[in-house]
DNA sequence: TTTAAAATTTAGACAAGACTAAAAAATAAA
DNA sequence: TTTATTTTTTAGTCTTGTCTAAATTTTAAA
């Protein structure tokens, strides 16, 4: 059995693996848990004892198989929460994360189990992220981020990457959301700003906007 | 903020202050707790200079207005989450108090309003205990324990004092629920068993079972 | 390739919450 | 009312997960 603080760590290298490829640094886990580096070392040794991460001193740690699934199945069980908060609780989008980051350590797999056939078997939470099936097995998306579309592409908006309420809250302002549709109408070489149409609005974004929003082209 | 074991030991003395009237001793707190007197001497003092009991070295604790409020507010979450985990996600009444132990603990005032809503507002759990409302407030109930009853008297299931599992199922094979009609037709002086009858079998049973069954008597 | 800087690990400490063993206080028994 | 028993508290230790400060290793720069 994991506690609370191991999970957390497991589920940190999951998302820095899935994002930066495979060996995550020290300083990494450590700033992605808000924490020291010496207490990332002190708990990155102990998931190694536990098999749960393979570790070389100086060199990084991955995921096992073992420890890969572990964090697979608490980002199932953050996810399907997500999806019972918005769709039966009404909350919005913004709202959820923090609950969720609650909710994902409860312990039951028969809780998950018919949490699961309770909402239908959702494929996707409420962000556009896939929820993995109960064998930890993550349905393949084809989608790429607003930031790396040229001027004239266009797509439908299936997800976003970064969470953060803030975020969440400037799509909102702006009527963005999942199944949007999204043109590029312009692209600035230098800082990568763009301004983009909305249904029949037209936005200035930063870099920063475009790197965290995710689109199906069609 | 209180910790989750902090919590845990919260609602312990307020179950044992509403059983046993108030003043609760440490070893009975330890019992409860399944801990030793020398752990619950050290929260007994936690929670004192944190104001939630009050205490005097020797003399038991009993919860202040603070404590008993948060007190009240974890078993509120406890009883909305056991009524969701039956009639949302239908599972039986012995298979949700381990469950409900964990979910208690998450903290957001918002989503046990949206629950509370979402279930309809409901005034009791599965087990038939009241469930307080956002202030605290407990309906109070007239219900008297089975093994109050004297022979030939009668009366409706309205819950159940012990909620383990075991119990439940025990319940269960006999079909004896919330609800259930039972009249007393024997009742042994000597041992305080009793022959009941429910719907339209008898059964046999001991002080023990009677003595955690409560009726509405009629 | 030697030096400087950055990243990582180790050593030692601390708070929370548990434990054992022993001391002190309260209660029951003789 | 003195002794024995039970209850409760204290003292000291352990584990988990964190921290700071110092040491070590790796990487980058001169």
């Amino acid at each position: 059995m994991f506690t609370l603080a191991e999970e957390n760590y497991l589920k940190a290298i999951f998302h820095l693996e899935n994002d930066y490829g495979t060996g995550v640094s020290t300083n990494a886990i450590a700033d992605k848990m808000d924490t020291r580096a010496s207490s990332a070392t002190d708990m990155i040794q102990k998931l190694a004892d536990k098999k749960v991460i393979s570790y070389k001193k100086y060199k990084g740690a991955s995921l096992t198989k073992k420890g890969k699934s572990i964090a697979v199945n608490i980002i199932r069980k953050h996810r399907l929460w997500e999806v019972f908060l918005v769709e039966k609780l009404d909350f919005q989008w913004d709202e959820v994360h923090e609950i969720a980051e609650q909710l994902e350590h409860i312990k039951s797999d028969e809780l998950i189990q018919r949490l699961d056939l309770f909402l239908g078997y959702p494929d996707f939470d409420p962000h556009g992220d896939p929820i993995p099936d109960k064998n930890g097995y993550i349905k393949p998306t084809e989608k790429k981020l607003l930031s790396k579309l040229k001027k004239n592409q266009q797509g439908i908006c299936v997800g976003v990457k970064e969470s953060s309420a803030k975020f969440l809250q400037y799509l909102d302002t702006r009527k963005i959301g999942i199944g949007s549709s999204i043109k590029v109408l312009e692209k600035e070489d230098f800082d990568q700003s763009m301004t983009i149409q909305v249904s029949n609005k037209q936005f200035f974004i930063t870099k920063q906007i475009s790197e965290n929003l995710y689109l199906k082209t069609i």
